[in-house]
DNA sequence: TAATTTTACTTGCAAAATACAAGTATTTAC
DNA sequence: GTAAATACTTGTATTTTGCAAGTAAAATTA
């Protein structure tokens, strides 16, 4: 079979280009992982500091700083857990909501133009790929883990 | 239609943690950025240092200096080109095919694995999709270079 | 219920990554 | 033959990173 590493380091690394690209919305500068990171708070329900932190895969230590940072940028609401005092439940602030927003248009504004060089047919096949895709990777024990050693 | 990004997204960064998960070797620790610049050493014509710098999206004045540890750890070489001598030619070592081979492997299985949950009709699928996709992206103009502004 | 362990997070530090400014050397353009 | 552009390197300052070590709260155990 073909290097399907390839196939993929190519595909991922447009896109991340394209991300790293997309981060800057009127006047307020967005680094890429902070884009990331209010991309996964707007998407979990109700998600603590370690669950975005482990989706993203950066150290918690890390993580909690660039929290902090968010919240000076007035992006990012940290509100205690009622049930469970150790735990911040992170989550937009207006501001934040509409940043994530308007990156989240750019960002499609873009797959929309690579989209339209194809077919319908090939649009749809496409798409239903990439969801094959996630639903295996995420049944993959080696997926998004760190290999054991 | 669907959220795009989000799909991405998902996909992209799976990969991504794997990719960073994946580059330990035989005791070498090598960063994520160094285990891109050796597949992209490796997998281009006699890349300088610009084009590499420019693939993956970084300053040419980082980069330089992550060449300089690489070259330091013996991975990867730099020749001077002899038709314009402010170019170098970027090469990897044996020791540095070496370790850019055992990271594509442990990639490849990786993948494998997640392609085992498919069918050979829906792994055929999504192959032929990715190809179509960065076939398109490589058409966008969007796609790879920064936004204006 | 008291002592221990685990979990969720923060801060201290030191190392690495980053990029702008300014440099050198070579090549191209006029 | 001078000016401009290109390919890279180094100085410096900032940011990002993550391990170690801390606090505080919850879960487990005795």
């Amino acid at each position: 079979m073909e290097n399907l590493r390839s196939l993929f380091q190519v595909m991922t690394r447009r896109f991340g280009l394209l991300n790293k690209n997309c981060c800057s919305v009127g006047g307020c500068d967005i680094s890429l992982i902070q884009s990331h990171i209010l991309y996964e708070i707007d998407n979990q329900h109700n998600p603590s500091m370690q669950q975005i932190a482990d989706s993203l895969g950066t150290d918690i230590t890390t993580f909690s700083r660039q929290v902090q940072s968010l919240m000076k940028m007035n992006l990012v609401k940290k509100t205690p857990d009622p049930a469970d005092k150790r735990i911040s439940i992170l989550s937009l602030t207006a501001e934040g909501k509409y940043i994530a927003g308007s990156i989240d248009q750019q960002m499609n504004a873009f797959l929309q133009e690579v989209f339209s060089q194809m077919n319908e047919f090939e649009k749809e096949t496409v798409i239903r790929s990439i969801h094959l895709l996630n639903n295996a990777m995420s049944k993959s024990s080696a997926c998004c883990k760190p290999f054991q050693g």
